[in-house]
RNA sequence: GGGGCUGUAGCUCAGCUGGUUAGAGUGCCGGUCUGUCACACCGGAGGUCGCGGGUUCGAGCCCCGUCAGCCCCGCCA
């Protein structure tokens, strides 16, 4: 049916007759010459229609767009002075011979081919009608990448001795962590299987029964609320490995990524810098510092003296701490930006935010008198530079600057110090208080291990445990999570004890983990990549709708084929569910 | 669960301090045109101003509610 492609046509294949499908992209039609421009997978070729054959002309003629056609026709060099620079195939156009409608096609509700500097219809029409908006090339190359992504990714893991093993999607619900979506049993009524949020437990359980290495391209769900960065149902790089230490983590994960980097073109190299959370959370501001800036946060509490304003030498006498970001070019920022500054700290849940700028005329703003006369000096603070800083507790003040500080770097533009900007952060705390009930929770899972350093304070500090827990960031983006696992059964419910959780709860929960830790298990630790993310960054697109085929909204709706949708009575009956009102 | 932004022609948007007949570009339909490439030119059709209620002599504009999309906080072991 075809010979060729649209967008593989060049100079070499001129004089050759060849066979084209495609959709209609563009027509111009000038009478009696007719221009089609023609889009199939690969790009868009220029169709020439002329008088030669005014039967196959009239036809060219009456073609709307996206109207799929197929095209005979000889390929010729464009005329002197024709070419079209902007096009890989403008070099060439295809004489039409013969032209034959294959899918007449309605007008498009939003359009697909799109002209310089036209908008792109709204993201709710886009998802709508998702068949039109992925007829658009930047999608079409998003998925395409998405697909060489998953392949590398394959490649490379069966390479380094990973067997891919498929995990279920009916499972079995897990009270903490993400909610998760509930399957109702016909066959049991009154039972529900869950949608895993990770394959975590199987894969734990393929290690004890010594499948070595293991990784699975594995779709997990969790029914939470969304982001830009969040679907509810996601695709990760799930790897676990037998007879390793974080080391080989590492090395693994490093190969991966550097592999998909330079799958998309991107010559980065292995292996990645560490920083310990601690160091991330005080200088940063978050567990995913993007080092692309500088900006470091500054604890400046020992700098409060007896000049400064009564409000910091209070908060420094009830033993919080100070912390400032000195921005290099700040005194530039409006009154307006410092607002809107302000405003982005309190969203964080800071009280507020102290700001001060040194211009040749002194330190003005409203934070310099409650910093005091000689804090500026004490800061080193330039002509040109600005203060801005929060009093607190860590808890609430280093994220608050975290993010004044990502927000600093986009409205003074500073220029990234690097490109890619990948980092390990690691030893996590094991637990952390619930604000609300200062119940101990697990930062992550239960099944990480503590750090053998810190064992002992698992029953006298739990708080002071760090876990072998670590993360890849790359450019201010968590990229993934793994840990090394506990495999003692005796470890693992005193951190079951440590969590107030009874036999029962953890029989009833873990059960079948722990039957599988007491049949022999061996070390073993792993990391589940997101994959999704990873196309976003790679593709260079704003949001994970991008680079999914069939995304949801915000609201977990699917928009083209409108789900979710109330169930049919029917089926409730089958299932003996009832909707409460 | 909370906060913010948006919703006007198929699409992208404008619409002043509440004022009488709601506009533009593009697309669509009809016409002219042999080198265009966002073709050009002439003509035409096209509106539940998201939805419901209220205030007012009068509402696209003000108020209340609601729906949808997007962004953020909470949440996401």
């Amino acid at each position: 049916m075809r010979t060729h492609r649209c967008g593989e046509l060049r100079k070499v294949h001129v004089g050759q007759e060849v066979k084209l499908g495609g959709w209609v992209h563009r027509r111009r039609d000038l009478g009696g010459l007719v221009f089609v421009d023609l889009r199939d997978r690969d790009g868009i070729a220029q169709v020439a229609f002329g008088p030669d054959a005014p039967e196959v002309l009239a036809v060219a003629a009456s073609l709307t767009p996206e109207t799929v056609v197929s095209v005979r026709g000889l390929v010729a060099a464009r005329p002197v002075g024709q070419a079209n620079p902007e096009m890989p195939t403008g070099e060439i156009e295809v004489r039409a011979t013969a032209v034959e409608v294959l899918g007449p096609a309605a007008t498009p509700a939003i359009p697909v081919a799109r002209g310089k500097g036209e908008e792109l219809a709204a993201e709710e029409l886009r998802l709508r009608h998702r068949h039109l908006d992925l007829r658009r090339p930047e999608l079409f190359r998003n998925l395409e990448l998405r697909h060489r992504l998953l392949q590398r990714a394959r490649a490379e893991l069966a390479a380094l001795g990973f067997l891919e093993i498929e995990t279920p999607i009916l499972t079995k619900p897990t009270p903490e962590g993400a909610r998760d979506y509930l399957v109702p049993s016909r066959v049991h009524p009154g039972e529900f299987y869950a949608l895993p949020q990770s394959p975590q437990i199987y894969k734990q359980l393929l290690m004890v029964a010594g499948f070595d290495r293991y990784f699975q391209i594995a779709r997990c769900f969790r029914d939470e609320d969304l982001r830009a960065d969040r679907q509810p149902e996601f695709t990760q790089i799930d790897v676990e490995a037998s007879f390793i230490g974080v080391e080989d983590v590492y090395a693994v994960t490093e190969a991966v990524l550097v592999a998909l980097w330079r799958e998309a073109g991107h010559e980065v190299t292995a292996p990645f810098p560490r920083m310990p959370y601690r160091d991330a959370m005080e200088r940063y501001g978050s567990d995913k510092p993007d080092l692309r800036i500088g900006l470091e946060i500054r604890d400046i509490t020992g700098l409060i003296g007896p000049e400064s304003g009564e409000f910091l030498r209070a908060a420094a006498q009830r033993g919080e701490r100070v912390r400032a970001i000195v921005a290099p070019g700040g005194a530039a920022l409006s009154r307006k930006d410092f607002d809107q500054l302000t405003e982005d700290a309190k969203t964080m849940r800071a009280a507020g935010l102290l700001w001060a700028k040194r211009s040749p005329d002194g330190v003005t703003g409203p934070g310099a008198k409650a910093l005091g006369p000689t804090m500026a000096s004490a800061l080193g603070l330039a002509d040109g530079e600005a203060v801005l800083g929060c009093v607190g507790a860590d808890a609430v003040v280093l994220p608050a600057l975290g993010r004044v500080r990502l927000e600093l770097a986009r409205r003074l533009k500073l220029p990234p110090a690097t490109r890619h900007a990948f980092v390990w952060i690691e030893q996590f705390p094991m637990f952390e208080r619930d604000p609300e009930t200062g119940v101990l929770v697990p930062m992550h899972h239960p099944f990480t291990a503590p750090h053998p350093d810190d064992r002992a304070f698992l029953a006298s500090d739990p708080e002071r445990v760090r876990s072998m827990h670590y993360d890849p960031v790359y450019n201010g983006v968590e990229l993934g999570s793994g840990s090394i696992r506990i495999v003692d059964p005796a470890l693992q419910q005193q951190v079951f004890d440590r969590l107030g959780l009874t036999p029962e709860e953890v029989q009833q929960r873990f059960g079948f983990l722990l039957e599988g830790l007491r049949a022999g298990a061996p070390p073993h630790g792993g990391i589940a990549l997101g994959f999704d993310r990873i196309a976003m960054l790679l593709a260079g697109a704003e949001s994970l709708r991008d680079v999914i085929a069939f995304p949801k909204t915000t609201a977990a709706r699917a928009l083209f084929e409108g789900a979710p949708v109330p169930a049919r009575k029917e089926d409730l009956d089958v299932l003996r569910l009832g909707v409460a009102k």
